[in-house]
DNA sequence: CTGAAAGCGCTTACAG
DNA sequence: CTGAAAGCGCTTACAG
């Protein structure tokens, strides 16, 4: 592969001149430049992109590290991430957590040895020393949909809780008592932060959350598979399943499917995260909508904000109930949400 | 950050000795080699990759061009890509070409400028410039799922002719005899491979598949609504509407959906590509699966073989069908596809 | 077993 | 406007 040398030899310049002309220096005789390019196009130049990055500290380009590609929530992040970095002219490598907390911090490493310029990460337990020392060390760092409490790294997230009231209202009004909910990992704010939006909603139409109630996932289907069976097993089994997240949505109806039960005439179902698919199951499902374009756009310049040293800015955005019929048969005044 | 000099002033021995121990170069003395370890410890230094990639001239990198995240099967193909790649010691960085062939090259010319150290590549199109060139120029490269004819690269693959001949008897048995189909890009091999496939299975029946039976769809779930939406529209409608890919059966769903109908009764549904959300649409959809882990893993082992100048082989699967509800019921012996 | 030195492909003060 | 030279952080023949 020809490098910057050959490029200079051909142009009869030196490399420092071929360099300026790469970088739109200012200062190059018209001359000299068309030569240059003249070189770059014979020889179809390609400056190195690793010998560039050693020489100048940075790669322009950032890490994402999403809890799981499975899950189409993270993969539209994951999207939306990689337009707006590349519009602001950074690409993104992303690193696929799996719910695994060796996994990121594998992929945490990684990227830092990479000297990646900067980090956008979802985080897949409460801090591990390997992302608490990053943030302290200096990486510049944003945390989307998840955070870690106590780290001052700004944070770009939805608020859920509205909708999650709007949501208990809806069940309520449905005439469902007996509420459950299938939680993600304590460890992680969205799955402790939507078990409390959820019983501080109960809570105020004066309805429990029994610990019986409340199924521990992990974000993944089979962990929505199991919470399922259990509360099915229940002597008292819920009205209502609220899953936390798609995927254990998607296997708590693999769960309730199994049992030969129907939804929402023998059991209901809502969950956290709003997919294309809902609105095709049987039925259609009732979900909580986060903006995730919007999240993933604005992590990514809150990112390079600090990165190019400007105030970076925390963001919370507000999710929405999209209601289907997963729940029950509203009375009247039904309006279809595709 | 520390670097390999830091490491060697503390450790009190040369960097030679330090990137010794660092690559278990045999000839280190055993106290030399303590004392650089406990010098990296100290300062918690960690090699940089970038410096190490520029002077051994390789990035222990692969790149993966999918053509759409969105896309289930090429998130599973990214995630069983990735962590086969793992298994190696190579990472991956994933570029997403979104069907969009400035996209992939765009994509293409980044990861060359970085100097991967091979390219799975899964073409949007019938060979951009970019792309061949990249293949002539001697980049390792492995075709995964699509390919382009004529060009020197293994092809790992799932040959998709069996199941689609199972499916069109499984569909003739029902009853069905007008079968449409929505086809994928003809650029791409999926895209063509596919319909011809299906022709072919058609033609042993003494089926016709006319022009207006084909709708011209680009393996994204808007192209799906709006052939089916064509389809819905002729004066004699097909019975039967199968997708290329599981994003146009999400958009075909759409259409139908909006049209009133339902499906099986009205209209019969079938995709190429499984996805765990089929067994929960309503009704469960009758898709071709294609052995997606497997195939990424085979993938990167052609690559990898490349790489390090093994014979690499091209590898070619086969992907079955699975029957579901959304074609109609066979009047007996129906047994239950999870 | 060990270190000094060259060199990977760039960028960028410095001097002219 | 231009070039020679230093240097980014490594690895690795070479000499000892």
């Amino acid at each position: 592969m020809a490098s910057i040398k050959d490029v200079a030899a051909e142009a009869g310049v030196s490399v420092a001149t071929v360099s300026r002309v790469l970088n739109s220096h200012p200062s190059v005789s018209p001359d000299a430049k068309a030569r240059v390019l003249a070189a770059v196009d014979a020889l179809g130049y390609r400056p190195n992109a690793v010998a560039r990055s050693l020489r100048t500290d940075q790669t322009r380009t950032l890490g994402l590290i999403i809890s799981d590609v499975l899950n189409p929530y993270f993969t539209a992040l994951a999207r939306s991430v990689e337009e707006e970095a590349r519009a602001l002219g950074y690409s993104v490598i992303i690193g696929n957590a799996d719910e695994r907390p060796e996994l990121q911090d594998h992929h945490i490493r990684t990227l830092l040895d990479r000297r990646i310029d900067g980090l956008l990460v979802s985080p897949t337990d409460g801090g591990s020393p390997q992302i608490l020392d990053a943030a302290r060390g200096g990486t510049p760092m944003v945390f989307v949909d998840r955070w870690i409490p106590g780290v001052d790294v700004p944070v770009v997230r939805a608020d859920g809780c509205p909708a999650v009231r709007d949501l208990v209202a809806h069940l309520h009004r449905l005439g469902h008592r007996r509420l459950a909910i299938i939680a993600g990992p304590a460890a992680t704010t969205t799955g402790s932060e939507r078990v409390e939006a959820f019983r501080d909603a109960l809570g105020e139409l004066g309805l429990p959350l029994p610990d019986a109630y409340i199924g521990q996932g992990d974000f993944q289907a089979d962990s929505g598979r199991r919470a399922t069976e259990r509360f099915l097993a229940l002597p008292e089994p819920p009205d209502v399943v609220f899953a936390a997240d798609n995927l254990m949505a998607l296997g708590a109806l693999d769960a309730i499917r199994a049992r030969g039960l129907r939804v929402p005439q023998d059991i209901a179902l809502a969950a956290f995260d709003d997919i294309p698919w809902f609105v095709h199951t049987d039925p259609p499902v009732t979900a909580i909508a986060q903006p995730t374009g919007d999240l993933g756009r604005a992590a990514v310049r809150a990112l390079v904000d600090v990165i190019e040293g400007r105030p970076p800015q925390s963001v919370t955005l507000s999710a929405r109930l999209v209601v289907r019929r997963s729940c029950g048969e509203p009375a009247s005044n039904r309006r279809s949400n595709l």
